[in-house]
DNA sequence: ATTAGCACTCAGGTACTTAGAGTGCTAACA
DNA sequence: TGTTAGCACTCTAAGTACCTGAGTGCTAAT
């Protein structure tokens, strides 16, 4: 269907597009040396590429700009197999990661800020979900006659805690017993169990041993069950400013109000497949990003879907980088994970 | 030196263009009836007014726009005593504090949204400072056979948590040990006496229990007294972009550009007394926001600053709107925190 | 002391012009 | 038949000129 020379043509368009900005013609064409044929040879060539909808003129007289087809067929099957992970960005980020102390929250708020500084893009990060992380200890800490600290460790080194004051109703001393049992029976337990168990075999258990048991379990639960939300990282919101597409007021400011929707986006990057996707203008479902295109990508732990990873841009994007770096980034959180959590055995 | 009409001038002029960012002229002020004289009287108040350095044009031809000297008599001199805390807002603020489970942090977190969200401009909120928290107990949990998480509570209920990976060199049961040592003889100390009664007494009294001392202990060291950076909350970055003086791309990138160097506004916050204060335009020594307007308040804990408060906006602000929220916010803060800590005897 | 009147200034909008980049189409060429 | 040169045409961006309205400063009259 296309001939070579038009995907030639296409290529060159959109590498130079990507890089510049600006709209291009057939005259800039027709000097690069992978294209040695005449300005009104190439002018044909590119009226058929956009009767065939790859390319776009701003208004009637501009060059060319790739259309948001265009893209996609670029990256679909012009971006080649050279999707070697990039020399000196590896380097960056294993430093990130291979830090003797790890703390996944940090690594990840950390490789948020590189990716977008790498990109001059915003770079969003979700996770680690806690679906195969398991309980490995649960703890309780009285502060005052009033209040305490509960705090919560996953076998991830993941720690959750919540301050809370003691109402005058609960004893201490059954909040004790509580966390003892809990300890007891919940070891090892992936997380997302947590509220199905605890509510079913372990108030059963519990009863037997606590005398206002009602309130002091409703209590509890309250604490320990508020939804863990997924976090969501997100870097260099303002290095997108670099980009000119953002060069207008009004823009900018409808992009900051879509990135403090924060739940919006977070829905977004959950539904993402494993693998890598690059979903380019108005392929995005959600409204404010259709101007936008979103590469993502997942990472793992032992085959399960732990979080994913994203990079937010004008579609103008080099694609080919990005794909790389985020490819990248997720093996290395991968590996790490499964570095640091595999013999999870016991709890 | 200033006749009771100049004052009025004055005080309709600010309150006017805080109002509108307009400049506003001698024609449309003799219409306000607190102001019941010609476009020509006016003039030449404005005229004394402008060579007293209380007013500028933007140019010649040009109404009049208070200058920072008009702003800085303003809130020395006109803003009234009128500075009860409003209404509608204290409850708001009361809301977010008084939530049953607190969470500093999480209250900080919010606040700075709120305060942010009330006023359109940016809330930066320092601290809390550890200063005058102190250790209530030091855990270490195995994860794996390499892996440890370290967790450090304090009084406050402030938790702080690293994992970590055991070097081959360092015993799991020495560390234990260690942290045995460091509960016994630590608990109730200031966090910030940490390192030193670490470093010193207790350092001499792990030597007599522990073999390969000096390795485990450096380990231990850097576990736990890697600075813990005084936390920075800042609130609706993008808020202020609703506020006309960032109508310009350059401004916007600029702000965002300052905004991202956490260290230098956090010793900005740091530097201030108790109490508020408000720092106008080129009076602010940090070059960056010397077109900004800052107005801080400090909350404490038991007589000791704990931590500042801040709105940033432009110099054309609404001083007394902010200096009242600020005042309301501090004061919630400090009681909260009073109310929570202050049975911390026992340790 | 206050005000009316008037000449003057300047920013911001509208209209017009021009230059340059680019296109589409036709006709000539290999 | 594919390629190229040439030309008329289009449209943006930048520059220039002009006008209006809001505002000032100053002077003279009240």
């Amino acid at each position: 269907m296309l001939t070579e020379r038009q995907l030639t043509i296409l290529q060159v368009i959109i590498d130079d597009f990507v890089d510049s900005a600006h709209p291009i013609g057939s005259r800039a064409l027709s000097k690069k040396e992978s294209l040695p044929y005449s300005a009104a040879t190439i002018r044909n060539e590119m009226a058929d590429l956009e009767e065939l909808g790859f390319l776009e003129k701003t208004h009637t007289s501009s060059g060319r700009v790739p259309s948001e087809k265009g893209y996609r067929y670029y990256v679909d099957h012009l971006i080649g197999p050279i999707l070697s992970p990039s020399q000196n960005e590896v380097t960056i980020i294993k430093n990130i990661i291979d830090d003797g102390f790890f703390e996944f929250e940090q690594i990840v708020q950390m490789s948020a800020e590189v990716l977008s500084k790498l990109t001059s893009y915003t770079s969003i990060i979700l996770g680690p979900e806690m679906f195969e992380t398991k309980l490995k200890q649960i703890q309780i800490l009285p502060l005052s006659a009033y209040t305490a600290v509960a705090i919560l460790v996953t076998n991830t080194g993941h720690v959750e805690h919540r301050s809370f004051s003691i109402p005058e109703k609960v004893r201490a001393s059954d909040l004790e017993k509580m966390v003892n049992i809990m300890n007891d029976r919940l070891k090892g337990v992936p997380i997302v169990q947590l509220q199905e168990k605890l509510t079913t075999e372990i108030a059963q258990l519990m009863k037997m041993y606590i005398d206002d048991f009602d309130t002091s379990f409703d209590y509890l639960k309250s604490v320990f069950l508020s939804e863990h939300p997924v976090k969501l990282y997100i870097g260099g919101k303002s290095n997108i400013l670099m980009q000119p597409e953002f060069n207008d007021v009004d823009k900018i400011r409808s992009f900051f109000n879509m990135m403090e929707r924060e739940d919006e986006i977070a829905n977004l990057l959950k539904n993402t497949k494993s693998g890598i996707e690059v979903t380019i203008g108005n392929e995005n479902e959600v409204e404010a990003i259709k101007n936008l295109s979103l590469i993502t990508a997942s990472y793992h732990m032992e085959g399960d879907h732990m979080g994913t990873i994203a990079l937010l841009g004008p579609t103008r994007m080099e694609y080919r980088k990005v794909i790389t770096l985020l490819r990248g980034l997720s093996n290395e959180m991968t590996d790490a994970l499964y570095m640091w959590y595999k013999n999870d055995d016991d709890a």
